[in-house]
DNA sequence: GGGCGTCTTGTAAACGTTTACAGCGATTTG
DNA sequence: CAAATCGCTGTAAACGTTTACAAGACGCCC
């Protein structure tokens, strides 16, 4: 019926191993490629019984599309890609996997990569994944170089930073307001009494949600005529050591602050496991807070005081977000999601 | 000198705001697409007065080459893609993050799915990842269905396991040996007087790693005349919450254990924080230990007696053993790293 | 000085899809 | 009943690279 093609000649001289393309299927159905393809794309424009025949040729054959002759035919990788500043933040977690989620009901991949709170991994990781070909792209937070927010300009890739609220800002966002959460928790610790405050924060430059919740803190104690002295503010990396090392270098200060305002839960896991060292009693002599509410928050004795954030939210979000660009549509304005304080035991009033 | 080709005059049509092509950099460098290509792949067998030009012209373009065409081209990605049964799990972050270094050393890429230990999802993702056309895969643990790796044989696609060691299986694997790690657990806290022992596993079915942590125990306890009575193992998923209903559960039984060994840190800590909301004393009325050696274990208190495992050493090794076999070289053999038994303050001889 | 490697470059054919376009019955419409 | 329309299918040209092969330049040796 059909004449074999140039290609199909060609086809029988490869070796066994190759795995079964287009054409294999094509040739056992009795069909062209441009039907085979049509099932694979558009289901519905093609008679069933055609459809029958290649659906049970791609199984006998085990035929699997090639990915990425798709995406160089069709223009489209149906993959978004996400660069997260760090896996060991266990909060990323939730909303990566939402995301995931959300993307694979439109066959689209997720495709994750790490950044280690450094700029320049950063920028390498995204290049490389817009040279996968990725049709969208997920970012943490909105401080970065200008020249990549230039270059994804210039190749034009939908991108959506997360975990920040910009309204004003040049680009997309969903997230939370991190500055008015701080400040909610800084009111929320004045509001019970206490007036000797200290932060430790996380590294605030090139981190613009770092350097939100430290300004936030500060803007809450100015609001009631208190604020945050140089020798109360630390800045450190995100781990559990360093935030003991913060709190024993506040704690040695005098007058003693009486509240520890921390820039994320891993800090004040490690703020609370000093002061258990210390001997100092939480809320007692010391209250302690978080934000991000890891699983952990809630386990430890005393409990963390911390703020939630909409991580699954954000996640799925920003999957529809950049599902709904790469179709066309133009970018939205920013989302803001709301936040929860959880007021759970390490928070309490200031000894007297 | 040169005539346009067809493809050039084409160019000169479309759009502004697509992204230049090999041919635009050809053209401008006034080479021919082999030699920017070669330029780009295999730099030194390109004269450096030609380099320079190629070189300027990227730059001046702002050209990034198209990942999808070479790959098509090149039948080779540049790309392992790796399948996690969870992201939630801060102790698979290390060894990806190996991994990562390890390849792009090579400039290679990592893609990272997460199977949220469905065997369903894990092959799905696994497809997912060959659609995409990674040129090889790491995976955690050996227990899935013969069918994935039917399929990961017939698309000829380099995999390894890792963080289990299986000498004698069929497929290649860089890890410990969880069974016999488990059962040196054990035997530490028979020598140390416990006879009243528990174990609080993971879900086993499936999952290869956690039901050889189990066998261990149950072997470690056997050689010493002990055994591990059905109403003192539970099994579990990984979750602190999951963790202390299990102790609880466990430490309602008569006698009581005095010790309880977790199949992994997080189940320990939901063991530890449960103790402590119920007033048991750890060590001084019963010992707990993990396995994985999670940050948070050695700060806790009391710091938690586990196991650490080698996560870095696994991600780098797995990414060179996936470079050489993409490179053509045969599977090595197993390759079967150390763990160390931490002891902490988690763990002492049994209340007399 | 002619023959012969070696080294660099260009030409053009893949790579495995998608998709605009054309063709062709079948169905509807006037 | 002819014309127009519609739905389905096939043809073949992209998509942006890599790479086998050929061609040319150059140096070397005898």
């Amino acid at each position: 019926m059909m004449l074999p093609h140039r290609t199909d000649r060609k086809r029988l001289q490869r070796r066994q191993s190759d795995r079964p393309t287009l054409h294999d299927v094509a040739a056992m159905a009795e069909v062209s490629t441009a039907t085979v393809s049509r099932c694979l794309n558009a289901r519905d424009s093609v008679t069933p019984e055609l459809r029958a025949r290649v659906e049970s040729a791609i199984v006998e054959l085990g035929y699997t599309p090639h990915g990425p002759a798709r995406a160089l035919a069709s223009q489209r990788a149906r993959t978004v890609g996400v660069v997260v500043p760090t896996l060991d933040n266990a909060i990323f977690a939730t909303g990566i996997q939402a995301m995931q989620d959300r993307l694979s009901q439109d066959d689209y991949t997720l495709l994750l990569a790490s950044s280690n709170y450094d700029p320049d991994q950063e920028r390498k990781q995204v290049r490389s994944l817009i040279e996968r070909g990725v049709d969208g792209l997920m970012l943490i937070g909105e401080a970065r170089p200008a020249d990549l927010y230039d270059l994804l300009d210039q190749k034009a890739i939908p991108y959506v930073n997360t975990w920040t609220y910009r309204p004003d800002g040049r680009h997309p966002s969903i997230g939370f307001d991190n500055r008015s959460s701080a400040r909610r928790i800084a009111a929320y610790l004045i509001d019970m009494g206490h007036t000797e405050i200290a932060m430790i924060a996380g590294i605030t430059d090139g981190n613009d949600r770092a350097a939100d919740r430290l300004d936030g803190v500060g803007a809450g104690l100015a609001e009631r005529g208190l604020s945050l002295a140089p020798g109360r503010v630390i800045e450190c990396r995100y781990d559990i050591g360093d935030g003991r090392r913060a709190l024993r270098r506040l704690m040695a200060a005098s007058p003693r602050p009486t509240a520890v305002i921390c820039g994320n839960d891993v800090l004040a896991f490690g703020a609370l496991f000093e002061c258990h060292a210390l001997g100092l009693s939480v809320p007692g002599d010391v209250s302690v807070t978080g934000f991000d509410d890891l699983e952990l928050a809630a386990e430890l004795s005393p409990a963390l005081t911390t703020m939630h954030v909409p991580s699954e939210s954000m996640g799925r979000l920003a999957a529809e977000h950049l599902l709904h660009r790469i179709d066309g549509q133009p970018a939205p304005g920013a989302i803001r999601l709301d936040v929860d304080l959880i007021i759970r035991a390490s928070t309490g009033p200031p000894p007297r």
